[in-house]
RNA sequence: GCCAGCGUAGCUCAGGGGUAGAGCAGCGGUUUCGUAAACCGCAGGUCGUGGGUUCAAAUCCCUCCGCUGGCUCCA
């Protein structure tokens, strides 16, 4: 039996981290020898490196980094030590007199005691703990410049804060930086540009996304598989207008709570309308159109339903973070007793999704009562615990998101991670206590009463436009075969063979294949490349050969190459590959 | 929304007070080719917008719009 504690893989992720955060002092240094006014922040370690947040006394551009990197370098170079001393809170404001934001921390301090990091001429309250010199900052860089709220707060200050890379060794250091790089090939706005996917055009308004045809075959397979599904699990599919009364809104609280990402209102023979921001008040009409039985219970209304949202502009983002979006939603409205069933029939449904789609990156989070929220603790506790139970059933990990709940109940998210690592919330499940209430949504009970139901809103995809982005990016705009735009390439290798390239295209599309000839009189490397460029999973080199004896030769975008084969034997492949929802090409 | 940076041809980018450039893509020819870029030619831009400084602005200054990276926000 193994008795030792910590493994070497954890003890040097701390020491990095020791690093990271005494490479934050040492910038803090070096700032302060190139603006000795400069008034610190906190400078703590973060993934990959680190940062710290200063004052100063003009806006720093891209240029100063460089001399900052040179003034770091000459302080490791120098191996000052790294030296603690512990002294009073009283102490310490006389020393900070001139920092009013170490004041701040120091004043939060519940201890007597605080300790003091001091390097060179820089001293910093800290609680450590630090490498024993500087030279032991072996590879670091400092990669970006940008602003932040003192203690993330929009009404304080805003500081500027640096950003820097910090690793082992400086060939880690290079790894990293190659591995961004990387990242950005990956990135879906370029991608979405040059696979012809979307586009998004400063002339019709920022965050409105325009589907061009190959990025809309995606979607359009996705809905189309999406639909099915639904309607194999219970699902009915419903749909809704794009505008509502103002009234609705107000009923709903939304005019209330969320009035800031609403579009403002339109008027229509003197009654004042809205573009939807969300889909769920059409459901509840729908629902209430009549009376309904507990037997009956759930009902669960499914729509791709298109919502309008004004977001700030500052936090657009691609596909990621649009004005316009169509979410895969459903309301789902059961009874209480029943929550737990279909909170566990949704997990398993979004797994399903995740699974299918080939997304191994992700994480899911169980977020909790806020502060201001609606509703009994007793009904949140259960309806907690019950999305807790959900999740255990499922099988699926989670985290405890405190706090972060919607003010009308608590939610499970999914977050899927894009190609440079941040997260974008993807499938959402939130119990909603508000709408039947402020609705009157209820069905008769068995004992002939009326009674509200519990509505648990939800999507297992996100947006189309969230999930595309999220998609091009896992496979590098590399798609399996049943999403890509184009399955086939048929290349003749010269023109006297058109017309047997026309005929296997049109023997294709007539099976429902997605294929298309190369008809320019360009080189047969040529068009394999413009295919590659492409991503298209399959291309068929037709010439004299193939002609001869009713074959084709096939090469993959993996580059794996394949011997001439009859079509049909072809066709076989493509379609178990479509049937089967394959992740990789194989043959 | 806030801080910083960026905006030149469809794309990637050069030029930085004195007549707007390249490669790729596009178009027209020639070439008919066997698994990642044939050759020749042509065309293409109010240098994001509006204003200012100047004899002269893509270039310097300001406004606005958009994008990028953060921050805040994200039902």
């Amino acid at each position: 039996m193994v008795v030792s504690g910590k493994g070497q893989a954890e003890a040097n992720s701390e020491k990095l981290e020791i690093v990271r955060h005494s490479a934050a002092h040492v910038m803090a240094e070096a700032v302060q020898s190139i603006f000795p006014q400069a008034k610190f922040g906190i400078g703590p370690a973060i993934e990959n490196g680190f940062y710290y947040d200063f004052d100063l006394p003009r806006s720093l551009t891209p240029d100063d980094l460089p001399l900052i990197e040179a003034k770091m370098n000459e302080i490791i170079a120098s191996n000052v030590p790294f030296v603690r001393q512990e002294v009073t809170r009283e102490e310490a404001r006389q020393l900070f007199a001139a920092q009013p934001y170490k004041l701040e921390l120091i004043n939060e301090i519940a201890d007597e005691k605080v300790s003091l990091y001091q390097q060179g001429s820089f001293i910093d309250l800290c609680r450590g703990p630090h490498v024993s010199s500087a030279g032991e900052i072996k590879a670091f860089k400092l990669v970006s410049i940008a602003g932040a709220y003192w203690r993330g707060d929009e009404y304080h200050p805003m500081l500027q804060r640096i950003y820097g890379v910090a690793f082992d060794t400086k060939e880690a250091l290079a790894e990293y930086l190659e591995k961004l790089e990387e990242a950005a090939k990956r990135d879906h706005r370029k991608l979405g540009r040059d696979l012809d996917l979307f586009s998004i055009h400063e002339e019709a308004g920022p965050g409105l996304v325009h589907w061009h045809p190959k990025g809309a075959v995606i979607r359009y397979i996705i809905e189309g598989f999406w639909k099915d599904e639904h309607i194999k699990r219970g699902y009915d599919i419903v749909y809704t207008p794009h505008i509502a009364k103002l009234d609705l809104w107000k009923t709903s609280g939304h005019w209330e709570f969320y009035r800031d990402y609403l579009y403002s209102p339109m008027e229509v023979e003197e009654q004042e309308y809205i573009i939807k921001p969300m889909n769920c008040l059409g459901h509840i009409l729908i629902y209430k159109t009549r009376l309904h039985s507990y037997r009956e219970l759930p009902l669960r209304y499914a729509e791709l339903g298109t919502v309008y949202r004004y977001e700030r502009s500052g936090v657009l983002h691609g596909l990621s973070r649009v004005r316009g979006f169509t979410q895969d939603d459903a309301h789902i409205f059961c009874r209480f007793d029943q929550l737990e069933d279909e909170v566990v029939g949704v997990l398993d449904l979004a797994r399903f999704m995740i699974d299918t789609f080939g997304f191994t990156n992700y994480q899911v989070l169980l977020s909790t009562r806020p502060e201001k929220y609606a509703g009994t603790i007793q009904v949140w506790e259960e309806a907690t615990e019950t999305l807790g139970r959900a999740l255990t059933r499922i099988g699926l990990d989670y985290q405890i998101d405190p706090g972060e709940g919607v003010f009308y109940g608590p939610k499970i998210d999914i977050k899927f991670e894009d190609a440079q690592g941040r997260a974008w919330q993807g499938p959402t499940i939130q119990v909603d206590f508000n709408l039947p209430k402020r609705f009157n949504v209820t069905y008769i009970g068995e004992d002939n009463q009326e009674h509200l139901v519990v509505m648990i809103h939800r999507t297992v995809l996100g947006s189309m436009e969230r999930f595309l982005a999220s998609l091009t990016e896992h496979y590098g705009g590399a798609f399996p075969v049943w999403l890509a735009p184009l399955q086939v390439k048929i290349i003749p290798v010269a023109d006297r063979h058109l017309y047997y390239a026309r005929k296997l295209e049109a023997e294709l599309k007539s099976e429902g294949m997605r294929a298309e000839v190369d008809t320019r009189s360009e080189t047969v490397n040529h068009k394999i490349r413009q295919a590659q460029l492409d991503k298209i999973p399959y291309m068929l080199v037709v010439g004299d050969k193939e002609v001869a004896s009713s074959t084709v030769s096939v090469r993959l975008r993996s580059g794996e190459q394949l011997a001439s084969q009859p079509c049909d034997n072809f066709k076989e492949i493509v379609k178990s590959a479509i049937v089967n929802k394959v992740k990789e090409l194989s043959l």
